[in-house]
DNA sequence: CGGCAGGGGGTAACCGGTTACCATCACTCT
DNA sequence: AGAGTGATGGTAACCGGTTACCCCCTGCCG
């Protein structure tokens, strides 16, 4: 179909060597024969082949970046992230959807279209503890998330205790005193939600309170529709509530936009705050007081991190083990939905 | 490093032309034969290189989907639909972001990194009428847009200019008539901002009305932040407004934020109408009337076309030229921020 | 019992690059 | 002048699959 090397190097009567020297700039090559090769390359249209480098090569040059859902804005911008970060080192990224499912991160890893990338970046949703053996596969991996898999695996976490303590302090210093919990964690898991809620509860503690039961409102997904949901039948339950904490941003902006229809201004009647500071987070009405996780630097660490686990993999022989979490910086946004007084 | 065909060939006792008829699952292996060969991979722990693969099949089993920016919702819903239409069919999904700048859009079709996939789905900004010829490079595209780059290929477009109609007639017919357009669109571009503007102002035209020039708020982007401050412009302008109508639903978003700000009431005093559906539209406070263009159709119809042209591709030498464009289902979505009467 | 059909499986070429190794060649140095 | 040196570039093996082509063997038919 299309010119190959070989072509572009009998046209400019030279060998495939030299071609391939010249494609790749390698130094020592005469400029007339450059020249030469050149002008055969755009005579012919010659495109390389990058499958055929890669096989040579040994590498493909992607990495795999695996996440719950492109549709939730955190993991769109965190996308966004990790694709720049990558490029700035020559990956390119191939995104792929676990949706939070366990199998599905699992079969991720075991997967031979993995093979297809140099290394993933996985933020774990489903796995479990215990899980960890099946990370440690030889094949390059990063997690995003808690290092409660006990794998001997690299780790960028974010502070989701510290952040979500720093909420609460926040809603408990202007003297909310009920607050729901808006989202929920699969018993086990010891992921972002876990600890979250338990930085929420670690400031309760502090503040002498105890989290009655009856102000969590569970939600299967961290979605906008989740959240909306959870809200709902906890405002049915009857409870009362002076503020809500969402896991997330969107459990949260769900969980306002429930109680709008039900009548309760924010933050007036109840403040809300969430965590990711995703950008809808600004322009919500009212806009939303939350965490923001310094995602650039999440990304920048992660890739980062594969991209020096991937290069010890193709030197010696057995790659060393991870070293502790890279925890990131983080920030406490407060915003109009927990504004001190009502505006 | 790992194991290869060859290895587990030995190890069964066979030879690797067994083995690759064992792993492709060809028919006529005797049941003993492929027990061992099975057996041998598993003890081996075989993986196939899926680079070798690809080069000999001459095809990766990937596409690329280039569009403008993952951080804007619509396209990481249209991201999420694209990459479950393509894996229907067994391909993967490779991203990449143009930010909509032209110059980008257009490396992407001359780029040799785009070798790395069989076929690209393109949603263009940036390109202008007269970028046509570059996109007939005899590579397998699928353009998501109009069709209006006089290019000899596939388009799957949304109804932009019926839509942005009814939603004006929607407007018009709710009794507004000062109704601000936020967005804008590059001049000589005929992208979807274009083909919206026009559909607004058919339906004033067809009203009997004129659009006045002063009520129209230019945005650089298509973002939460560009709508905000597209419409703080506006105000600060003093025109009168009673409805805004965002060329897309961020924009409505960020235009509905600013009201907010300035204490304007949607829809009392301002009625607000953006285009997309994104999922934000229906928890926005007060939720947002809007166009819902079929996604999933859309999705399904670019990969669709785009399996066929790879297919076509391999085949014979020309491929064919692209049919008429395929235009998408749409439906107006009345809510909130345009009701009737205040709630 | 020879011949033939077709299932089962081996051999080696091929996909299109990279690169180890080697051969020239032009100079410079002693 | 002979040797040493580095620039230049050719040859062919190799990456790890797929597959065209060929051979062998078994079962069945005449």
């Amino acid at each position: 179909m299309s010119a190959t090397m070989r072509d572009v190097a009998r046209r400019a009567d030279v060998s495939v060597k030299t071609v391939s020297n010249v494609v790749n700039d390698f130094p020592h090559v005469r400029p007339a024969t450059r020249e030469r090769v050149l002008a055969a390359i755009a005579e012919l249209g010659y495109q390389m082949n990058f499958t055929a480098r890669n096989l040579s090569l040994g590498r493909t040059g992607m990495i795999t970046l695996a996440i719950p859902k492109l549709r939730l804005p955190y993991f769109a911008e965190l996308a966004d992230e990790v694709m720049g970060a990558a490029e700035a080192r020559g990956y390119t990224v191939l995104i792929e959807q676990t949706g939070g499912v366990r199998q599905r991160e699992i079969d991720l890893l075991a997967s031979e279209r993995r093979r297809m990338t140099d290394g993933l970046v996985l933020s774990p949703i489903g796995l479990r503890a215990g899980d960890g053996p099946r990370l440690e596969t030889g094949y390059p991996v990063v997690l995003l998330g808690e290092r409660s898999l006990d794998a001997r695996v690299d780790h960028v976490v974010m502070a989701n205790v510290a952040g979500a303590r720093a909420v609460a302090e926040h809603l408990l210093a202007a003297g909310r005193r009920r607050i729901g919990l808006v989202g929920s964690y699969e018993a086990g898991s010891e992921g972002a939600g876990y600890l979250r809620t338990r930085g929420f509860l670690e400031a309760l503690t502090a503040a002498g309170l105890e989290h009655d039961p009856a102000l969590t409102a569970p939600a299967e997904d961290w979605t906008l529709e989740a959240g909306a949901a959870a809200t709902r039948r906890l405002l049915d339950s009857g409870v009362q509530v002076d503020a809500l904490f969402g896991l997330n941003d969107v459990l949260a902006l769900g969980a306002m936009r429930v109680l709008f229809e039900r009548g309760l201004r924010v933050p007036d009647d109840v403040a809300v705050a969430g965590f990711d500071d995703i950008e809808e987070a600004r322009f919500s009405r009212p806009s939303l007081t939350t965490v923001r996780p310094d995602r650039a630097q999440i990304a920048r660490h992660a890739v980062s991190l594969l991209a020096e686990r991937i290069a010890v993999g193709s030197g010696d022989g057995v790659p060393p083990v991870g070293g502790p979490a890279f925890v990131a910086d983080y920030a406490l946004v407060v915003r109009e939905s927990s504004a001190p007084a009502g505006r």
